[in-house]
DNA sequence: TAATCTACCAAACACTTGTTAGGGAAGGGT
DNA sequence: ACCCTTCCCTAACAAGTGTTTGGTAGATTA
């Protein structure tokens, strides 16, 4: 007989991902931090020990909610990067594809914005680092391509203009509500319109 | 004679800013709620009693850096404000002051972003949620004024305009570094050339 | 020289933190 | 009837937390 069992690993995933689902808005709403396990096993309705019976730490909740907001987020930028497309229409379905994924994953991601920084020197989050990377690299290589095509401005700043566009775009997870009055491709809409035209009226 | 002296109200206060300063320099890296106050004592080099002598609690001195940075950012934008400038130039002028600001408190403008949503659920930290107010008045109304004069779009969601704005200026803390290659002046150029005119090419 | 003040240290305090160990109720399978 | 699995509780643990108290070396003042 072994020594330990593993139900967090084996079990069926429905709790779990309920528990994650809790987990993930009171990190999002107080900080990971200041996010005590016995406030989320308030929020689940259970005590602190008992969340240990699915996960084996609270760290790892924090890992699996990032991880799994991750692998769906890349999934769809993937296809789109592998679309073949030009770069401002890249560019349009990778932040059309952004707030898909913030309207389905606001927790995370504004666990990620918070946080993803000083955890990403910890060596069990180091895929933060790489995917960021392959962000950048994304983003900066579709913004290149559109400057070469003449369709993006050259007079502007390549790195900077890669900031604002992605910052633009994620720092939205910090006010959106899902089932408000606009929905994600609406306000892609608008921030497109807003990031590639900007905001002055043309003269 | 008093019960107790108060000397982190009356001594001499260049060691106060001192050590507020590498407080928040601890604040913006790690979080508030990460930073001990015996990390702080370390970088000041010192142990963590020692702090309770010149402040009366870690809180306060979030507080303190917090509301000084306030302090100081208001008088920029009061200057701008009674300027009565046209809308388009008001902009022009909150967003260099804005990146000014960031220059100046990059710590406490980070520390602002990360915290602040939950700490102005506080009664003591409610003048955070005052300032966000008449900031929000303040650009709201700018831009406002300018669909009115049509110098801005008019076929834009105003708040999701505001908010874009906002957002754009002040996550820049996240990644500025102070002593890079661009001038604070010369980023709000650039930035204000992308949010005023777009990224994509005039056809 | 004596008294006072400044700025810190040393050591402890009460409390909260994440985590663990053992147990038990409910229910399905045999 | 029995066993086993699932899911949670009770109760505690050690480590770390913010904070307090009393003391003290060195400068400043009287």
């Amino acid at each position: 007989m072994p020594t330990k069992k593993k139900p967090q690993v084996t079990a069926t995933p429905e709790r779990r991902r309920e528990l994650l689902g809790t987990a993930a808005e009171v990190f999002a709403a107080q900080g990971y931090n200041a996010t005590t396990v016995r406030k989320i096993a308030d929020a689940a309705g259970m005590l602190a020990g008992s969340l240990y019976y699915h996960f084996d730490s609270k760290e790892s909740m924090l890992d699996e909610i990032l991880s799994g907001f991750l692998t769906e987020l890349w999934d769809g930028y993937d296809a789109v990067l592998a679309a073949g497309l030009g770069p401002r229409e890249t560019i349009e379905a990778l932040v059309t594809e952004s707030f898909r994924e913030i309207d389905r994953h606001r927790a995370a991601v504004a666990i990620y914005q918070k946080e993803s920084r000083h955890l990403s020197a910890q060596p069990r989050f180091q895929y933060l680092s790489d995917s960021q990377q392959k962000f950048e690299k994304a983003w900066l290589g579709t913004l290149e391509r559109g400057v070469a095509a003449q369709v993006f401005r050259a007079d502007l700043d390549i790195r900077l203009t890669y900031r604002f566009v992605r910052d633009t775009v994620w720092v939205a997870a910090s006010w959106y509500r899902p089932g408000g009055q606009h929905s994600p491709d609406e306000i892609a809409r608008q921030y497109l319109s807003m990031v590639l035209d900007g905001i002055a009226v043309r003269t």
